[in-house]
DNA sequence: TTGACAGAGTGGGATAAAGTGGGATAAAAA
DNA sequence: TTTTTATCCCACTTTATCCCACTCTGTCAA
């Protein structure tokens, strides 16, 4: 397995914020260094190592059943997508659009999803949380 | 040989625990030294060895019934998950989101659940045990 | 009964690593 | 040119990790 686990960094002033080290250590191991950030539509960013997001791009296309899904998708997600350079202590500056667009302000949350992280405003992913622990409680009765 | 059995810990102020001996024997005996953290629906923690961790990974999918369901599952268990590893004196150090999503602070519960167990702040813990034993009478009736 | 011993659990210091903040310079935009 | 933004470098703070030591409890033998 590859990304998992929750860590709460901060960003500064200049928008720059440190990659948590155990993905760093994953992006090392497995992938380069090449890291490429873009919406997600929860209203928090995907970093994907190169090499995942050439995946995506490349298996996208399967899933579209209309013109309309392709043109959403190139606007959205290849539209909102930027490399990021991990400068030497581990952190990437995260560009003003994309900072805008999730609400990076200051505390933030990097959550592992296997073959990719999210990056999220720290209140909206307490939000986002909660409701997902309320729907896997709900599922058990 | 499973997990069974409760044991009272405490944590310290570096976040560390000691696991029970009784299931430090069961990891040794069946399991390697890998122990995955992560959160449970109901404010507490689940330990498993990495082995039972990997058959959750797999069977988990099967389930589903929607992409919903995937990424609750994979925001919540994948994304709380993280790799503990036990050191010489049989203590883990519990990362700083899982201790407080358990509000772990200093009475801890530790519950054999056959193939994982829980790690419970002790007051949450009494309160589930009580919540448990009402629906077990109540079924009788 | 009592003292030595072993195993389990807890506490704390020292060092290393990770994360954060800020100034100075270089590049880009206005 | 002036202003803003990005990049490089250094320094500080916090957290994690390693190591050692103490306490408590149960066991065994004198």
């Amino acid at each position: 397995m590859v990304f998992f686990g929750r860590f709460e960094h901060t960003i500064d002033q200049k928008g720059r914020i440190s990659i948590p080290s155990k993905f760093r250590l994953t992006l090392g191991d497995r992938y380069d260094e090449r890291l490429i950030i873009t919406n997600n539509t929860e209203e928090c960013l995907d970093a994907y190592p190169y090499e995942e997001w050439r995946k995506l791009l490349d298996d996208a296309p399967s899933g579209f059943t209309s013109e309309r899904d392709r043109e959403d998708f190139q606007r959205f997600v290849v539209g909102g997508a930027m490399e990021c350079i991990i400068d030497r202590h581990g952190r990437i500056l995260i560009p003003p659009v994309l900072r805008e667009y999730a609400s990076l302000e200051r505390d933030v949350v990097f959550v592992g999803a296997t073959n990719k992280f999210e990056i999220w405003n720290k209140t909206k992913w307490e939000e986002a949380l909660k409701a997902a622990r309320e729907r896997l409680r709900k599922a058990k009765v």
